[in-house]
Order: C-alpha cells, then structure tokens, then sequence
DNA sequence: AATAAATTTTAGGCAAATCTAAAAATGATT
DNA sequence: AATCATTTTTAGATTTGCCTAAAATTTATT
C-alpha cells in the first residue's frame, strides 16, 4: 500500500512519542509535535486505522500496529541513512542535515535505499548518534548512558546527543566535542550539577542540562 | 515563492514541450506529457499565470516567463544531478535513473544541489549525455548530429541518446554500446536506411529508428 | 461561407488535508 | 456526587489537484 507523504510523517509521529514499547498515544501530543491542531488529527487518527496501520479508539489513544510500526521504521532508516550521507559525502555539519532528511526520507525506492545503506558502508548510527534500523528494522543497541550520570574519572566516549536542535549541536560543536571523542568527568558541582569535563589537554565546565543530553559509553 | 511539486512538473512539462525558444505550448500537449486531462490543465494554467510563471491566453496557448523558465531550468538541473549521482556512486543502471530522479528533484535546498554537483565533479551531461545546466541555468552545448545522419567510415564517438526509455536504454547496453564509445558507420542500406556499424572489433546492423536517437560527434 | 472536427474552457463535483468553533467525553477538584 | 477544566471529537469550511460532461472557440473541410 502506497501511503502519503503525510500519512508517513504521521506514523513517524507515533512511533516517535510512543517509543520502542507502542504506548498509547494523546491526540494533542501528536498534533503538538506535527505542528498542527488535534482535529486535524483526529481526522487522520481515523484514516490510518481504517488503512490498518494504526489502533485507535475515540477518546483513548493511537497505538502502531505491526505494519504501522514497520512503516515508521522504514522511513526512520532513510532519514538517518540520508542524514550520514550529507554529513559523511557531501560535507554538511551535523546540525544542518535534519530538514533536508525530512524530504529525502519519503523517496520511495527499496533499491536506492539499500544502494545508499551500502555505500555508506551500512552505517550502525546516523550524525547525532542515532541508531540506525537494519533493512528488517532491527535497531542497533546504543549506548543509554548520559555525561551527568557517569562515574567520576572515568574514561567515556562520546556516543550521540539525546537533544538533536541545531542550537544544541552547534553548541556541543563549538566546544569541540565529536562523535568518538574520549573525555573524562573530573568533579561535579554540588551547588547546580555542573560538571568539569577533561577532554583531550583542556579543561572546561558543562551545565547538568547539556550533560544530560550527551550520550557515553565505558567503549 | 514555494511551488507545489505538481505546479514543478507543469513547468518542466511546458519547458520540455516548449523547447529553449519558448513556443507556444498547446494545453493537450501538456495533459498528455502529465498523463492528465486537459481540462486538469486549464486550471493549472489559469492558477500558473497568477503567479507570472508562465504566459498564457485562453484558446492561445502557454508559454513560460523567464522566472517561470528558471524554475523548470533548476528542477532540470536537479534531475539530471542526481541521475548522475544513481549511476555513479550507486552504480545503477541508466535505464533505471529516471523515475528516481523524479521524486529526488522536487527536494527544496539549494545548498544540497551545489554541494551534490560539487561532489560529482560540476558534470556536465548526465547519464543519457544529456545537458545539465550550471547554477545560472546556462546549459552547456551538446552534440545534435545522430547517427543516421553521419558521414559514412568516420570516426564517431557516442555522446547521448534522444530516446530515455527504459526499452531503447536497454536495448543500446545490451549492444554494448556506451557513453564515449567509438565507432564507424560502415554503409547504409538502401532498402530500409538500417546501417552497419563497426564498434571495436566487432560489426552489427542498427535500424534506422535506433540510428536516429543516438547522438554521435566527430571529437 | 457554412458545416464538421478538433481543441480548449467552463461548470459542477470529489478526495485529501487542513482550519475554527462548538459539542461531547473524560479527568480532576471541591 | 456535582462542578469545573482539559482533552478529544464533530460539524462545517477552505484549498489544491483532479475528474466528467457540456459549452465555447478555433481550425479544417466541404
Ligand atoms: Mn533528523
Ligand atoms: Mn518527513
Ligand atoms: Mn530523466
Ligand atoms: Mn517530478
């Protein structure tokens, strides 16, 4: 079944709020985060459950079914795809590739997508550190822990950023962190949580709520 | 101004059909290019020249203004861009390209395109030797001599193809022959204008229709 | 010039996706 | 339990792009 470019960014939107487990899903969180009013979406609510891509029942929520969820997945594999393609081949900082992504990822071609997937060397994870689903939309396992709940001294990698705003990326990128990067926390701040990170021979200090938006692993 | 993907593929439509001196199109022209009705059409045409995109008198035909030629010239450009980048970083055939690089030339970011053709080496014809416009919309000059009409034992080599579909690309990689190949036109036969060619060693007969859609130039 | 054929436009409708305003259902608070 | 607040749905419109059938215009043919 051939869905609308709407239609996708809607299961898009699903998947994202009712994370891995499908949880239910609000009608105003949807609109919200699609950037239009619950009507509107109460109106498409009732389309994708009449296409079987979704459960929905007047006043308790939305959920994915199976084929909602394979859909979403699908799409989420040609954004991040697309996403390392911009920054790995054509140069573009991290923080510029999420819109044009947003177009790219409703091109439907299995081929092309696949082609891309191995030209990129069938990446695990996208610019930001997102995992990247498998052709079967198996997700990667990544790292789940954050700068601001790290063990002291210890050496951490910088995985991905859980915050994906350009105003986020731009800042992380300005201090000089990178994907890869090896970093250690050295003293927390009991007055406000900012933490001292040691990254390469320099010093600097980083507030609780950029700390938590920088996933590090032990590896 | 933001146009629409389908108001995009009537101004490549009426530029395609219109040729670069900009003739008057016919409305049944463009609705069977579009596989449309004309009355479909009409309404377009009405909506295209409120927007000073294109020219147009009722029962006098359409012709595009020159902001609306800049549009369809840049579509253009993206088209063939990203047929080039299928064939050569993803290794696609050429007579799978096209309805690829149909979606892929409505994505809106000029950065993308520069980037993209930077990335290709600023190329100058795509897959099919056809033209591609620079970023001014200035395209280069291709070869208009076409094999039925070359000199008889000079050497030619291949530049492009008139006819893009899917059948007659086939048909000219299964001959074996490609883009910047060399080759001899060796007689024509009287009875029914076919012609022999010489292609490295070896010799084959070619219909005068086949002749006809292939560009060839002496350098 | 009159008629026939073709092209093109107009009229009227339909489906998708959106909106605002009003009604209905659910949940929270006295 | 009754009331108030929030969430969600319904009702009624709008815009875009498309359709068919009928009318108007242009072009070709007698
Ligand atoms: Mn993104
Ligand atoms: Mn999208
Ligand atoms: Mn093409
Ligand atoms: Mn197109």
């Amino acid at each position: 079944m051939q869905l609308s470019l709407t239609e996708e960014n809607y299961l898009k939107a699903i998947f994202f709020i009712s994370g891995t487990e499908s949880n239910l899903v609000n009608t105003n969180a949807v609109a919200e985060r699609l950037d239009t009013k619950a009507a509107t979406v109460t109106d498409m609510l009732r389309k994708l459950k009449s296409k079987d891509l979704i459960h929905y029942e007047p006043y308790k929520g939305s959920r994915l079914t199976l084929t909602g969820k394979q859909q979403a997945v699908g799409i989420l594999r040609k954004h991040r795809l697309w996403e390392t393609f911009l920054v790995e081949k054509l140069g573009f900082g991290w923080e510029e590739v999420h819109d044009i992504a947003e177009q790219l990822e409703h091109v439907r071609s299995r081929k092309l997508t696949e082609r891309l997937a191995q030209y990129l060397g069938n990446p695990q994870f996208d610019p930001h550190g997102d995992p990247i689903p498998d052709a079967e939309g198996v997700f990667p396992q990544r790292a789940n822990l954050t700068l601001d709940k790290a063990e002291l001294g210890e050496r951490l990698y910088v995985k991905g950023v859980k915050d994906s705003s350009p105003d986020f990326l731009n800042y992380v990128a300005k201090l000089g962190i990178q994907l890869g990067d090896s970093l250690k926390v050295l003293q927390v701040e009991p007055f406000d949580s900012s933490i001292l990170i040691k990254h390469d021979e320099r010093e600097f200090r980083l507030s609780a709520q950029a700390a938590c938006n920088i996933y590090v692993s032990q590896t």
